[in-house]
DNA sequence: CTTAGTTGCAACATTGGTGTTGCATCTACT
DNA sequence: AGTAGATGCAACACCAATGTTGCAACTAAG
């Protein structure tokens, strides 16, 4: 609870925006209740919607244990409320690349670092995070820009010789992405185990050396 | 168009079922140009849905160049038509699996022409095929099947040494439908170039063989 | 304590999608 | 050519989800 309103501020000085979530109410700051209320919703809608895409504005509010017209009053609409997540999810998702990425570091070290960071974010907020095209261009900008920074990580990977020269980055980051979106569906809890699994699964395949 | 009706004909002696879709004429046999109709709506829906899987009736009927009420004719909900979709998308799938799998042939080979031929189904049916839970058992259980002719496969090559022994066969596998799922994804035509691309990536990743 | 903010509840209006029917027109098949 | 089947169109009923409002009860914060 704590930490989520550290990052909230945290980002909010970030993105330059005044609110991560579009509130009904047009500026005004919410009481403490109400902010917790606005996270439990979240957390609740990014809970039904990633069983069921097409889940009312009922289930969620239920799933949240508050009444429907609480969820109209905090969220203008239903596209509200998923911007909202997309972008709280979005900037769970930048901060987390940010803390672990780096130009300096080994590309293997930055590429383990940061898969085990973005894997824990996104087992939470798949949902939310599988929506990279929404409406808001601060979104659009984030994923871009991850994206970018994931490909030149590739890159650099490539010049040290931990890549394979003949692959197409952009193939890589694909095949990488498609890899963390699939570890994401386990059930396990241990993140590290995983992004180590992945790591190995992206560079090695799991075919002997001899193959081919 | 001819190769269509031959596949129906095919699946359904394979099936054991009257008909593939669920048409509300109640077994009748229907027209040369109502069979036709049908198809075509079926295309327009996966066209239609694969890019908005909320999209209304409306949607797909305009997709597919008939009155909305002709839809309803053929299908008898909005259900009934998705369950159709899926039920001839799976057919399609266990035709082309069955097609290409074989327990004798070396699990190279195997594994890429059955990934060879997959891949061209799934381009086209990719909404369809992303409904594996359906209420129909039937899809259920082909689903099952080629998963488990899946692992097998790969059990069997880790036997002759082509798949690493410490690799979970159920990763392998998670990751092999990852990659087809992101290689259908691909805009190019040339399915052969981009099973080759994804089983060598399955294989040996992405990495230098000196990597870890 | 006081007040402004928050919530639940009940009731309501609205809307977009779904599914149905009747009829006129057209067409595949015999 | 004749007929059963297929389609388009307009009109309708229906419903579930969305979004709104007023009010009473409660509570965080000064």
């Amino acid at each position: 609870m704590l930490q989520l309103r550290l990052e909230v501020e945290l980002s909010c000085s970030l993105g330059g925006q005044r609110k991560g979530y579009e509130v009904v109410s047009g500026g005004r700051a919410l009481r403490a209740d109400a902010e917790r209320t606005v996270q439990t919703i979240l957390e609740a809608a990014e809970r039904v919607l990633s069983r069921n895409p097409a889940a009312s504005m009922e289930q969620i509010a239920e799933a949240a244990g508050v009444a429907r017209t609480t969820v109209h009053r905090r969220f203008a609409s239903r596209d509200a409320l998923v911007d909202a997540m997309t972008a709280w999810a979005t900037r769970q998702f930048a901060t987390a690349v940010e803390a672990q990425y780096s130009t300096t570091a080994p590309p293997l070290v930055a590429l383990y670092q940061v898969t085990a960071s973005v894997l824990r974010v996104k087992i939470d907020w798949g949902f939310a995070m599988s929506r990279a095209s929404s409406a808001d261009p601060e979104v659009a900008r984030v994923h871009a820009d991850v994206q970018a920074k994931c490909e030149q990580m590739f890159r650099r990977a490539q010049e040290t010789g931990v890549l394979r020269p003949d692959v197409d980055v952009t193939w890589a980051r694909r095949v990488y992405y498609a890899l963390i979106h699939e570890a994401a569906q386990s059930d396990g809890d241990d993140t590290d185990a995983l992004a180590a699994l992945l790591v190995d699964t992206l560079l090695r395949g799991v075919g002997t050396d001899r193959t081919l």
